[in-house]
DNA sequence: ATCTTTACCTGACTGC
DNA sequence: TGCAGTCAGGTAAAGA
C-alpha cells in the first residue's frame, strides 16, 4: 500500500520526464476516478498548461499546471506510469493523461479506490491534514501527542494529526522506539515522545532510500520493485521472530487495522 | 473530539 | 477445476 515514501518514490520517478510536458487528451474507462470531473472538462481546463510542478503531500501527488492541479491519490493499489499506449502496460488503466510527447501518464487501480481529481486550488489538502511528520522537530511530535487519550497506533493513521504514516510504517516505527501500539497518546513521557518522532522520521527516510515497500501491488514508475519491504522488522511478520530479541512477532487489530508487535520490546502499558 | 460502523472495490489466497 | 468465503486497507461519511 503505498503510503509516504511509495508516494515520494513515485514523485520523484516521474519528475524529470514530466516536468514541461502538456495534456493534451484524457481518457477513462471508469468516470468515477476523476471524482466528479469529465475528460472533456479535463482536456479543456489543462489545455496549453505545461506542468510547473510535481510533488507530494502526505499520500497525495500533486501536479500543478500554473494555478490548475491534478490530484491523485493511488489508495491501496493505485500506480502511476508513464506509457507508450493509451491503455497503459496493464490490464487495469483506468485512467490515461496523453501528453504532448506521444506518451501517456497511465493511472492503474485493480481496487478502483485511487482517484484522480482536477482542482484550482490546494485548500482543501491543507483543511484536512495534518504536519509533515518528515519536517516536524521532536517538540513538534511532543506537542502534537498532548491531549489525546487515543492509542498511538490509531493517531499514527489519522492523516488530520499526522500526515503521511499508514499501516505498515506505523508498527515499523512504534517496534524500533518501543512503545506499544494501543498505548495512550498522553500515556507516552516527553523523552520518549521526543524519540518516537525520531524513530518515524528515521524509519521514513530509510524507507525513501529504499525507494519504497513492494508488497502487493506498488511498483517504482519504471515497473521496477522498491526494497523496502525486504527491511521489515515488525509488518507482515507474524510468528516470525522479533529482529531485536527473538521473541515471535504477534498480531492484533486495533482501529480495525492489522497491526504487528513485539511483546517483549513494546510492552503493554497498564 | 473521538469512536464505531459501513461503503467503496477486486486480486490473492484458503478450504472443500 | 471451480466455487464460496475471507482478507487486505486509505478515506469518507454517517451515527453514537
Amino acid at each position: 500500500m503505498p503510503e509516504l515514501p511509495e508516494v515520494e518514490t513515485v514523485v520523484r520517478g516521474l519528475a524529470p520526464d514530466l516536468i514541461g510536458r502538456k495534456v493534451v487528451s484524457v481518457w477513462t474507462d471508469w468516470p468515477r476516478a476523476l471524482d466528479g470531473s469529465e475528460p472533456h472538462l479535463m482536456e479543456s481546463a489543462l489545455d496549453g498548461r505545461p506542468l510547473q510542478r510535481i510533488f507530494r503531500r502526505a499520500k497525495y501527488i500533486c501536479l500543478d499546471f500554473g494555478g490548475i492541479y491534478v490530484v491523485v491519490h493511488l489508495r491501496m493499489t493505485g500506480r502511476l506510469y508513464l506509457s507508450p499506449n493509451r491503455s497503459g502496460d496493464d490490464r487495469w488503466v483506468h485512467v490515461s493523461l496523453g501528453l504532448d510527447d506521444d506518451r501517456y501518464l497511465a493511472f492503474s487501480d485493480s481496487r478502483k479506490f485511487g482517484r484522480v481529481s482536477l482542482c484550482d486550488s490546494l485548500d482543501f489538502l491543507e483543511r484536512k491534514l495534518g504536519p509533515e511528520p518528515l519536517e516536524m522537530s521532536d517538540d513538534a511530535f511532543s506537542n502534537l501527542f498532548r491531549g489525546s487519550t487515543r492509542a498511538i497506533k490509531t493517531f499514527l493513521l489519522d492523516q488530520s494529526k499526522i500526515a503521511g504514516i499508514g499501516n505498515i510504517y506505523a508498527d515499523e516505527a512504534l517496534l524500533r522506539a518501543g512503545i506499544h501500539p494501543l498505548t495512550p497518546v498522553d500515556r507516552i513521557p516527553h523523552n520518549r515522545a521526543r524519540r518516537l518522532g525520531q524513530t518515524i522520521r528515521e524509519v521514513l527516510d530509510a524507507a525513501i532510500n529504499y525507494e519504497g515497500a513492494s508488497i502487493s501491488w506498488y511498483r517504482k514508475p519504471d515497473g521496477s520493485q522498491g526494497e523496502s519491504q525486504k527491511h521489515f522488522w515488525a509488518y507482515g511478520r507474524t510468528h516470525q521472530p522479533c529482529k531485536v530479541c527473538g521473541t515471535t512477532i504477534e498480531r492484533i487489530v486495533v482501529g480495525q487495522r492489522s497491526t504487528h508487535f513485539c511483546p517483549k520490546c513494546q510492552k503493554k502499558p497498564r
